[in-house]
DNA sequence: TTGTATGCGTTATCAA
DNA sequence: TTGATAACGCATACAA
C-alpha cells in the first residue's frame, strides 16, 4: 500500500528530501539538470504519488470546499452544486456536497466537520436556524458564501434570486388572463424564499384590487399538502388556477391533479416558482419561473473563491432575476 | 482565524497534549476526574476544534472516500451517489463526486488526485479505458468498487445490472405486442452496457425469428443521434417502436418525436432503459426499465466500506435485475 | 545548487 | 493517571 515517500525518492535520487520538494512544487531554476533527471527517474521507478494531506497540513490550505445544500432533492441545488464544481475544478479543488435535509442540526453538525476538516471555504443553502454560527464564521473571516435564501443582518456574501418580484410577475400574468381565484401552495412559512413569494403573491393580488382569501393560501408540509388541497377544492369557489412555490409542492400538486383528473389548461392553470427537469417534455401547459441556476451557482463560487484569495470583495449582495416561461 | 490547537488547550488547561488527546479520543478510562473538567472547560473557553487533517496524517485515514461517476448528466448517476453518500453518512466518512464526463483521461486524473488526497477508497464507474490503472490499484489492495460498467478480468468488486436479460424481455414484450420493426438507439458502443444492452435486442429478434436489419440499429453521439434517426424515419420500412438505450438518448428520441410530430402510443411505441424523473407525470405511454439505482449504490457502499475496514469480500460481483414498467 | 533543521497538529509509545 | 518525545510526510528558512 502506497508506502513511498518523499524521502524514499530522494534516498533512490541520492539527494535531499529538500531537493525533491523543490522538484515537485516546479522550482526547476536552482537545480542542476542531472539532479533533475535523478529525480525523475527515481519517482518513475518508484511510483510515488505526493501525499496532498501532509502538504495541506504544512500550507494550511486544503484544496477543498464545502456546500451544504438545505435539501438535495431539489433540482435547484443540484444545479447551482454542478456550477460550483465546474468552477472550482478550474482550480484543482474538490468540492464536498453535504445534504442538510432542512434540518438545522444537521446543518451545524456538517458546518463543523467540514470546518474540522479544513476545508479552505463553505458555501451555505442556510437552513436559517443557526444564525450565531453563521455570524461567528463571518465574524472570524472565514470564507463564506449563502445561497439562495436570505441572511438578515448579516454581512456576508449572498446570492439569492428575486422571489417576491418573480412571483408579483406571475401572478399578475394570472391575473391579466382573467383569473380571479388563484390558490398559492407552499410548505411551511420557514424560510426567505417561501415567505417573499408569497409576499409578491399578496402585492399582486392587492395592486390587482383583489381580495386576499387566506383558504387559497395552501401552507403545509409535502405530506399533507394534497389533503389541504382536496379541502380546498370541495368548497365553493375552486381556484382556477395554482401558484406551486417550489419544485416538492409542483409534484404534490401534479399528483393531486392526476388523482383528480383535472384537466390541466382548460381546467386549471398551473405556475411552479423552480426549475423542473424536463418539464418541456410534458404536454401539460405549465408555466414555470426559472431561476438562473448555473449562473448563481457561479458567481458563488467566485465569491467564495475571491474571498479564500483572501481578496476584498467589493460587492456582497446578488440578487439574480427568475424568468417566467 | 482557527489558530486554537491542541497546545493552547493543554496550556489553559494545565497538563500535557498527550492527555488532551486522551480526553478527544474518548479514553476517560485512565483520568482524573478534575482533569476531565479543566480539559472540558478549556476547550469551551478557546472554542477549541480539531483538526482532522492532522490527525489524518497520523491515522492514515481521511474518512473520505471518492464517487468518480462517468456522466453526471445521467440521472442514475445521482441516484447511485445519493445512495452512497447516505450510507457513508452513517459512518462520518465524506463522499467526492467527481465527473469524469465519459472522458478517460479525466477519469484517470481524478483517480491520482483523490488518491493523492488519500481518500480510503474509490468507487468508479469506469471509462473502461484506463485497464492498466484499475488493475494496479486492485493489486495493491486499494478499496475499489466498479459500478455499472464491467471490467473484464479483473477479481475486483463490482455492481452492474443485467443488462442484456432486461432489454431481451423488453425487445420481446415489443415483439409479442405485434411489432416487426423495432430500432435500437444508442451512443458509440464504447462501454459494456450498451454492448449488452444491443446484445439483449439481437438475442430477442433472433429467437423471435426476425432478422436483424442494420439499419434499424441507431448509433451515434447525441448530437448526431436525431440526423440519424431522420434517416432512419424518411426510409420504406419506419419502425414502429424505438428502444432507448439511455436516457440521454432518450431525450435525444423524444424531442425527435415531438419535433415530427409522431404520436407516441398510437403510431410509436418507445421504451427507454434507464431512470427518467418525473417520467410518471409523462402523458404518453413510454415503458422503461428501471435500474434499482439505490440499492446498488447501498450495495457498492458496503463493498468498499467493508474493503476499507480490511474484510475479506466473499462475493465481489453483483448483478442487479432491472425491472420493466 | 543542494542539504540541514524545524514545524504543521495530531496520535502513539513508553516512562514516570 | 499523566507527561515527554518521537513520528506522520511535506515545505521552508537558512546554511553550506
Amino acid at each position: 500500500m502506497e508506502k513511498v515517500t518523499m524521502a524514499d525518492v530522494a534516498k533512490e535520487a541520492g539527494v535531499s528530501k529538500s531537493t525533491v520538494s523543490q522538484f515537485l512544487n516546479k522550482r526547476y531554476e536552482y537545480m542542476g539538470e542531472k539532479t533533475r533527471r535523478k529525480i525523475e527517474a527515481a519517482i518513475e521507478k518508484l511510483g510515488y504519488q505526493p501525499n496532498y494531506i501532509a502538504r495541506s497540513l504544512k500550507q494550511k490550505r486544503t484544496s477543498m470546499v464545502g456546500i451544504i445544500v438545505a435539501n438535495i432533492v431539489h433540482h435547484f441545488s443540484t444545479e447551482v452544486s454542478r456550477a460550483i464544481e465546474d468552477f472550482f475544478h478550474m482550480y484543482d479543488v474538490h468540492v464536498i456536497v453535504c445534504n442538510a435535509d432542512d434540518d438545522p442540526k444537521k446543518e451545524k453538525r456538517y458546518i463543523e466537520m467540514l470546518r474540522a476538516k479544513q476545508v479552505d471555504g463553505l458555501i451555505i443553502f442556510p437552513s436559517e436556524h443557526n444564525h450565531e454560527l453563521y455570524e461567528s464564521m463571518v465574524k472570524e473571516g472565514y470564507p463564506v458564501v449563502f445561497v439562495d435564501r436570505k441572511v438578515e443582518s448579516l454581512d456576508a456574501c449572498s446570492v439569492i434570486t428575486d422571489n417576491t418580484e418573480s412571483t408579483y410577475r406571475a401572478i399578475m400574468n394570472l391575473i391579466e388572463k382573467g383569473h380571479r381565484n388563484i390558490a398559492f401552495a407552499v410548505q411551511p412559512l420557514t424560510v426567505s424564499p417561501r415567505i417573499d413569494r408569497l409576499k409578491g403573491y399578496k402585492k399582486a393580488l392587492k395592486d390587482a384590487g383583489l381580495e386576499i382569501n387566506p383558504d387559497y393560501i395552501v401552507e403545509a408540509d409535502i405530506p399533507e399538502l394534497k389533503w389541504k388541497l382536496g379541502q380546498l377544492f370541495s368548497s365553493a369557489k375552486k381556484p382556477t388556477a395554482i401558484f406551486a412555490a417550489n419544485e416538492r409542492v409542483f409534484l404534490a400538486v401534479m399528483e393531486f391533479i392526476k388523482e383528480r383528473e383535472i384537466k390541466l389548461g382548460k381546467e386549471m392553470e398551473l405556475i411552479v416558482f423552480d426549475n423542473i427537469p424536463f418539464v418541456h417534455l410534458l404536454e401539460a401547459p405549465i408555466s414555470y419561473i426559472i431561476h438562473p441556476a448555473y449562473e448563481m451557482g457561479k458567481k458563488a463560487a467566485e465569491l467564495l473563491y475571491e474571498q479564500i484569495q483572501g481578496e476584498d470583495i467589493a460587492e456582497k449582495k446578488f440578487i439574480f432575476p427568475s424568468r417566467l416561461v
